[in-house]
DNA sequence: GCAATCCTTACGGGTTACCGTAACACTACT
DNA sequence: AGTAGTGTTACGGTAACCCGTAAGGATTGC
């Protein structure tokens, strides 16, 4: 089981939560690092390692409010990669509110994270799980994420297409959608491709026009 | 000082952050009940005064998770709006995540919220003068909203004109919606006056047209 | 009571989206 | 080389949106 833990999360109140699974599985509290931003997580990680004691694992959350003060990473997302960079094979749990496939997908693909777990009624049951887990090494997700990586939700939704929803939802019509595109070398560029990818999308989601499209994107946090 | 408290949170986490303020507030543990689901909450709410020993306060958060089990009440929103039926002098807080003006105005003109606290960083220091504020029969914003109530914010928009919104992000077209007017007794209903409106929409959210508008109003959390 | 104003509704013309069809290019496989 | 499949681009017709104008109804103020 892990030693020493680092939590990052803006709200303490949610530190106490995590707290009290960490105390159930006889880690001591003595070992328990808190931090409510980003930047000051990593430093911590990066101390941690100075002084010969390094962290076993973290656990994090994705969003972190703006605050007054500036900062570097704003979001768990750019934390884990920068930690990525130097410590390719620390253990990391997210601790998230989000339940996005894709973002779930994205993060244990491209940024190797051991486990995610949702915030909601199960949270500290599954958060459980998840330590115990990653301490086997072994990987965890949440019951409602559960098949972030089945192939058969991958409906290859490309960069392109969240691109192009994302341009439609500033406003932009397909002819000047695809004058943007021709200016950044994106292809296809034609308004008839544009037309085209549309059309598939909105069957996609079902969706019944391209204001619908755009409102079911959001929903899903795609754009 | 309040003597009786109902949590409502699916988040046994977050809940576990209230019950330190409270403990804080030397709030005895034992006069606090918790709850994760709104259902839950009303049926406490509506037992304990049958028992003659009504809460004092409500302290609840906005968004609930769907579960397995089919809940008559949904959201935070829905379970302050059926209380205040039965009991409207209730003083009830809203801790959520949700920094939305346009919202904290709704349910404090709408629904006498007496507090409106965000949670963050400052969550439970804020939580702390919510509670207090409120027993003194003040009402008490979080730093973030502030300003939720200033007139200056108010853009004159109505509930129409959300309405009107939400029917386009649902795909429908300007005469359909007009259709869904006329059925529903909702007035104007003409596809003329819905132009006019969503014309007005534009300009005032500087949208080029409704996809852009759909995108916007969802982004301020509108719809 | 009357006028000014606002709101609702209707209509027409220009623009854009939506959809089917089709030509052309590129790839992969035989 | 041939063929099938996929992707990009082009075009035309219909439908929906966008915008200005204008007439009729409701409201307000004098």
């Amino acid at each position: 089981m892990f030693k020493k833990v680092l939590i990052v999360d803006d709200h303490a109140s949610a530190n106490s939560g995590v707290l009290e699974v960490l105390d159930g599985l006889k880690i001591e509290r003595e070992h328990i690092y808190k931090s409510q931003y980003c930047d000051d997580a990593q430093l911590k990680m990066k101390r941690a390692v100075l002084d010969g004691e390094p962290f076993d694992l973290l656990i994090t959350d994705l969003s972190f409010r703006d605050d007054h003060r500036p900062e570097k990473l704003t979001s768990g997302e750019a934390l884990i990669k920068a930690l990525r960079v130097d410590y390719p094979e620390m253990p990391i749990i997210v601790f998230s509110m989000v339940d996005l496939l894709q973002k779930v997908r994205m993060l244990v693909n491209e940024h190797q994270v051991n486990a995610y777990v949702c915030k909601g009624r199960e949270a500290s049951k599954e958060l459980k799980q998840a330590i115990e887990a990653v301490s086997n090494k072994q990987r965890f997700l949440s019951q409602r994420v559960q098949n972030a990586l089945s192939t058969k939700n991958n409906l290859e939704i490309t960069d392109f297409d969240i691109e192009l929803a994302k341009q439609l939802s500033f406003g932009k019509l397909q002819n000047q959608i695809s004058d943007y595109f021709k200016d950044n070398d994106i292809s296809p560029s034609s308004v008839s491709s544009i037309e085209k990818r549309l059309n598939k999308l909105r069957i996609q989601f079902k969706a019944d026009n391209a204001t619908h499209l755009v409102a079911k994107m959001k929903d899903l946090g795609l754009i």
